[in-house]
DNA sequence: TTTGTAAATAGGAATGATTACGATTCTGAG
DNA sequence: CTCAGAATCGTAATCATTCCTATTTACAAA
């Protein structure tokens, strides 16, 4: 997804969009990877001085109650990211960058099968490590 | 691993057998499933009025330290359980007890095939849902 | 069994992320 | 342009977790 489909997104759900609400897509959509709240009252200070953590918190469950953004916890803080709507995957995400790559690799049919008197709802596949570049960092 | 063969390790690695601790494994032991350190608190309040939250979260995290304990974060608290030594494998785990069921299914072969170039640390592959019995209550 | 001491705990304050809330400002439909 | 509802501000509150110092306890060695 990027910051027009998410802006399209969020008008046909009736959501206004403010100046703020576009800078957070646009930060999402520009570092490519998982971010934390902090880091983006970071960059937007810079913008807006004194925003506050509301508007931050707030935006970041909506974004992920409509699908915009999704989210993981790494060492007792939630990280965000744009959400990839193209096709099911999961991700390889750097404990250093917070970068992600793209895992094709699914097992949840075969999981399925085992389960089969069990109501699954969610699953998590995460890769956590370093990438090519923070290993030589 | 159970009771015994936590204490013993602690013994090992040159840490006291208190009470508490003791009270802790057992604790784990009995309820088979993830549970919190307010679950722990509430538990061991019976016994022990008063007990401090440092003495809980100092043996939670000794224990996950040493593998007695693994973990998981959900909704935003860590969850707890007895470590499953005797070989790698999975869980689905229940939203509404707690409890787990083991999967012997794991990707991580495959995937490390196709992410050659990065360094790999660690891995997190969890189902979520409602067991049966949770099913119908 | 007693003792010495390092480890463990109590009691509560501090921290850090996140949420809550009344007052104010802004967006966008009409 | 107007105005109602949505969004934001500024800050306090909350919640899980960590930290700190004084006190107590486990257990190894005498």
């Amino acid at each position: 997804m990027n910051t027009s489909e998410a802006i399209e997104l969020l008008k046909n759900k009736g959501f206004k969009a403010t100046g703020k609400r576009k800078d957070i897509l646009t930060y999402f959509e520009s570092v490519d990877g998982y971010r934390t709240a902090k880091d983006l009252i970071q960059h937007l200070e810079e913008t807006y001085e004194g925003i506050s953590f509301d508007t931050i918190y707030r935006n970041l469950h909506l974004y992920s109650e409509v699908g915009i953004l999704e989210t993981t916890e790494l060492n007792g803080e939630k990280h965000f990211r744009m959400n990839c709507t193209h096709h099911h995957h999961h991700h390889f995400i750097c404990k250093d960058c917070g970068k992600t790559k793209e895992i094709e690799i699914c097992p949840m049919e075969e999981v399925k099968r085992t389960l089969s008197n069990y109501e699954i709802e969610d699953h998590k596949f995460e890769i956590y490590g370093l990438c090519p570049s923070c290993q030589h960092a």
